[in-house]
RNA sequence: GGAGAGAUGGCUGAGUGGUCGAAAGCGAUCGCCUGCUAAGCGAUUGUAUGCCCUAAAAGGUGUACCGCGGGUUCAAAUCCCGCUCUCUCCGCCA
C-alpha cells in the first residue's frame, strides 16, 4: 500500500510511475474520495467535539442534582447526526481502502523501463556451461528412467501438477534442502524459522497476495469461522511474524530463513510448463526474509541476492542474475533480481529465485515499523525476501546439468555429506 | 467435543455508567545529587488520524482506540449481544 498522503502530494509522479508497470489507474476518483473522507472526518469530529462536551455538562449538572433534562435534548439530533456522518465514513474509507490495496508499489529508480520481461536487464553470468558429448536430456524424462520422479502417480493420487518423489529421489530433495537451510543460518546469519503453513486473511492481505490476487491461491475452510488459505510462499508467514508490531532499531536488520511448502493455483497458467517439475501446485521453497531500515535496504537486497546466488556456486550450476523492468515487476516489489539456473535439457534458463525490495509497501499494510534510536521516532521498515532457492527447480538444474549418457546423475559435491555416501543416482 | 475463568499502556495490575488515555508499582529517558557505582529526589514516558502552524521538524488543537465487531445511553474500559484468542479441568488424539 502507498502512503494516501503522499498520492495526494505527488499525483503526477505516481501515475507516472505506475503507467511504467503499464498500468493506468484512475488516481483522480481515489483523490476525490481521499478528499470525501477527510470532509465528513471534519464534521464528525466537530460533532463529537459538541457532544463529548455536553456529555460532561450533563454528568456535572447530575451531580450537583440539577436539571439536565433540556441538554439532553439538545443532544438527540446531534447523536444521530453522528451515526449518520460514521455510516457515510465507514463507506467511504472502505471503499478508499479497497482501491488503495489494489494500487502495485512503485518501482525504484534503478529499475528500467519496459514492456515485456524480453526488457529485463542482464545484470551478471556466473559459471561455464557444461558441454555434452551427448544430447542432454529434460529432468523429466532423466527422473522417470530413475524412477525417482513419478508424475503419472502424483496425477493419481491428486490431479495435474502434483508429483511423487521416490527414493533418491525424496532423498535428493531433503538433502537440497538442508544444505540451503545450513548454508543461510551457519553462513549467511538467518535465523531459522518453520512457520505454519495455513495463514489467515490478515496475513495474506499483509503481504499483498489479497485481495487482488485470491485465485492464485487455495482457500480452506473447516466452517463458517476459519478463513485460511495455503500459503503460496513462506513469506507470508514470515513477514507477518512481525505484524502489528514495533521493533527496536538496534534489532534491525533481521534476517530469516523458512523451508516450507507452497501451494499455488496457477490459475491462469493452463498449458504452460506442463511437463516436470517447474510448475507445480506443490512445491518446496527455501525462503529469505529480511527487515530493514529504510536506508539499508537496497544494501541488503544486495546481499540477499548474492547469499542466492551462493547456493548455485556451491552447486556448480551456471546461472544468470537480471534486474525485472517495470512491466515484469511483482505487484507488491519496487525492485526485484531474477536468478535464472541454466537448463541444458530444456536449454534455457529456468527461474529459481526472485529476490525483492518491497520497501515499506508491505510494511505499510501489515504495519511493521520500528523506532529510531536518536530520537525515538516511529517509522515504517523495509521488508525484503528472496528464494534461496527453489528446491525443487534446483533439483531439476542438479539432474539435467549432473546427467550422464547412461541415465545416471551425479551427485554434486556439495550435497555428499547429506546424501549419506551416494556418489551416483542410479 | 463438554465445563469453567479471563483479555486494560513496554511489563505487573486497579478501575462495574460521567471529571478515565486510564490509579499504583516496575521498567525506560532526562535532570539534580554523588569520587565511581548503587540508593535518593524531581520531571517525562502509548498509537493512529483530521485541522492549524512550519520550508520541514517541533508545537498547538480536535477525534478515536482498554482483545475484535455490533447495540443501549445525553454519556461506555465499565451494561447487553456476537466473535476471536488465552488459561484450567474432563474427553479424544500424533
Amino acid at each position: 500500500m502507498l502512503d494516501i498522503k503522499f498520492i495526494r502530494q505527488n499525483t503526477d509522479f505516481v501515475r507516472q510511475k505506475l503507467y511504467t508497470r503499464g498500468q493506468t489507474l484512475n488516481l483522480d476518483g481515489f483523490i476525490r474520495l481521499d478528499e470525501k473522507r477527510r470532509n465528513i472526518l471534519q464534521e464528525v469530529e466537530t460533532l463529537r467535539n459538541e457532544r463529548n462536551s455536553v456529555s460532561k455538562q450533563v454528568g456535572e449538572r447530575k451531580k450537583k442534582k440539577e436539571d439536565a433534562t433540556e441538554l439532553i435534548a439538545q443532544m438527540g439530533g446531534v447523536s444521530s447526526r453522528i451515526k449518520e456522518l460514521d455510516e457515510e465514513l465507514a463507506e467511504t474509507e472502505e471503499e478508499l481502502d479497497r482501491l488503495a490495496m489494489l494500487i502495485p508499489n512503485i518501482p525504484h529508480e534503478s529499475v528500467v523501463f519496459g514492456k515485456t520481461s524480453d526488457d529485463n536487464h542482464l545484470i551478471r553470468t556466473w559459471g561455464e556451461k557444461r558441454v555434452f558429448s551427448f544430447p542432454p536430456k529434460p529432468h523429466w524424462e532423466i527422473g522417470e528412467q530413475l524412477g525417482i520422479l513419478d508424475f503419472a502417480r502424483g496425477a493419481k493420487i491428486t490431479g495435474a501438477r502434483f508429483t511423487v518423489y521416490r527414493g533418491a529421489g525424496a532423498l535428493l530433495e531433503r538433502a537440497v534442502a538442508n544444505f540451503m537451510l545450513d548454508l543461510h543460518t551457519r553462513e549467511h546469519g538467518y535465523t531459522e524459522i518453520l512457520p505454519p503453513f495455513l495463514v489467515n486473511r490478515e496475513s495474506m492481505t499483509g503481504t499483498g497476495q489479497l485481495p487482488k490476487f485470491a485465485e492464485d491461491s487455495f482457500r480452506i475452510g473447516i466452517d463458517d469461522n476459519t478463513d485460511y488459505f495455503l500459503i503460496p510462499t513462506a513469506e507470508v508467514p514470515v513477514t507477518n511474524l512481525h505484524r502489528a508490531e514495533i521493533l527496536d532499531e538496534k534489532d534491525l536488520p533481521i534476517y530469516y530463513v523458512a523451508h516450507t511448502p507452497c501451494f499455488r493455483a496457477e490459475a491462469g497458467s493452463y498449458g504452460k510448463d506442463t511437463r516436470g517439475l517447474i510448475r507445480q501446485h506443490q512445491f518446496n521453497k527455501v525462503e529469505l526474509v529480511k527487515f530493514s531500515t529504510p536506508e539499508n535496504s537496497y544494501g541488503e537486497l544486495e546481499k540477499l541476492t548474492i547469499n542466492a546466488e551462493e547456493v548455485l556456486k556451491r552447486l556448480c550450476i551456471p546461472f544468470q542474475t537480471v534486474s525485472l523492468c517495470s512491466a515484469d515487476l511483482g505487484f507488491s516489489a519496487a525492485k526485484t533480481y531474477d536468478l535464472e539456473a541454466w537448463m541444458p535439457g530444456q536449454e534455457t534458463h529456468r527461474e529459481i529465485s526472485s529476490c525483492s525490495n518491497f520497501e515499506d509497501f508491505q510494511a505499510r499494510r501489515a504495519s511493521i515499523r520500528f523506532r529510531r534510536e536518536e530520537n525515538g521516532r516511529i517509522e515504517f521498515v523495509h521488508t525484503l525476501n528472496g528464494s534461496g532457492l527453489a528446491v525443487g527447480r534446483t533439483v531439476v538444474a542438479i539432474l539435467e546439468n549432473y546427467q550422464e549418457e547412461d541415465g545416471s546423475v551425479v551427485v554434486p559435491d556439495a550435497l555428499k555429506p547429506y546424501l549419506h555416501g551416494l556418489e551416483r543416482i542410479t
